[in-house]
DNA sequence: CAGCCGTGGAT
DNA sequence: TATCCAAGGCT
């Protein structure tokens, strides 16, 4: 017997007694719901996904919900879950699953790799999970679990997938598939993996040589610039806000925010509105972090006298107590401040 | 292919 | 508080 086959048999043991088996998205454990909550699961932890899940499937229960939705609703349900463009490629993704595959989840690999948003190992992991195929994933998890296991310096990503491929076995693959993501997200974690109640404690040759958190080498990263940025939170005598939509490309791509400009106030309201500022009131600087960048955020609100005419493009009014747009996460937090800042009556 | 794309949990 | 980074994919 190989090592692999050791592989797959205590995996498979420990996942009956150990597994998670009551995720929200595994029961039924439709393509469609597989679906939504891989992509939902890319670079995202499981606990931050389980309220998304519940709310999105509540709203779009099936595929052709989602395809005939609203973009906005579709970003609105994923306000506070970043990665917007996942949103976006499930929307459309949906639409074209409806059109040209006459509703029925495709079950080729090929044909999920085509698919927007859909990578090769989320393609895997719904063949896997959905279809019992067997197909293979290699997302975090596996890579922490096999870089440890068989000990792999440098994280070749060819050669990772190559090792997966020959773990994977033919039969149980949906329940190998969701114990090896188990193993990885319960018991060989990042830090302080539990390695006494790890099944492959025996053939783990990180953990015989004590060198278990060595692995995966992490990445060497670079210090993230700062950029600067005002948002304008512009209120006119109706109470209503003015917010801005998002290129579809880029960061916060589709979603609403408030106006951000990097000259004085006065400047940019010269050139985009000829009505007056009633009263003015600068919050305090708040830092945003992103994967790749810091953004120093300073909130000024403004209050126009009556209902004011902006020359914004993609522009709106929007009544505080009913916005049905996707929102960047910073809006979120500025709108809550404003509205107990309003509420003690200031 | 390296940079881009979010946010919040954990330490 | 600062840092890392989580069920990756796209360009």
């Amino acid at each position: 017997m190989n090592i692999e086959n050791n592989f797959s048999a205590n995996l498979l043991a420990w996942f009956e007694k150990h597994g998670r088996k009551d995720l929200p998205w595994q029961h039924p454990r439709t393509a469609y719901r597989v679906w939504i909550s891989e992509i939902m699961l890319q670079q995202t932890q499981v606990v931050t996904v389980i309220p998304y899940f519940e709310r999105f499937i509540k709203t779009f229960p099936n595929i052709e919900t989602l395809a005939n939705a609203h973009l906005d609703q579709v970003l609105q349900l994923w306000t506070g879950l970043g990665y917007y463009a996942r949103a976006r490629n499930l929307h459309q993704t949906a639409q074209i699953i409806v059109n040209e595959f006459n509703g029925i989840f495709p079950d080729k690999l090929e044909e999920l790799i085509n698919l927007k948003g859909i990578g090769k190992s989320t393609a895997g992991a719904i063949l896997a999970l959905a279809f019992n195929q067997s197909q293979t994933i290699l997302d975090g998890n596996v890579k922490r679990v096999l870089s440890r296991c068989y000990i792999i310096e440098n994280s070749n990503e060819n050669e990772l997938w190559e090792l997966a491929k020959q773990l994977t076995p033919i039969q149980r693959t949906a329940e190998y598939t969701q114990a090896i993501m188990d193993l990885g997200a319960t018991i060989c974690t990042r830090t302080k993996p539990r390695c006494l109640e790890c099944p492959q404690q025996l053939i783990c040759q990180a953990h015989q040589q004590g060198v278990e958190t060595c692995f995966p080498i992490p990445k060497q990263r670079k210090a993230l610039p700062i950029k600067q940025t005002q948002m304008l939170m512009i209120q006119n005598a109706q109470q209503e806000i003015l917010l801005q939509r998002r290129p579809l490309k880029g960061l916060w791509g589709g979603l609403w925010i408030f106006p951000m400009c990097e000259e004085s106030v006065e400047e940019w309201f010269k050139e985009h509105s000829e009505e007056k500022i009633a009263k003015k009131y600068i919050f305090p600087m708040f830092r945003h972090t992103f994967t790749h960048f810091y953004l120093d955020i300073t909130p000024i609100h403004i209050l126009m006298a009556k209902k004011s005419q902006f020359d914004l493009p993609n522009s709106q009014w929007f009544s505080t107590e009913k916005i049905e747009v996707g929102l960047a996460a910073p809006v979120v937090k500025l709108l809550q401040q404003l509205t107990s800042f309003q509420l003690i009556g200031a």
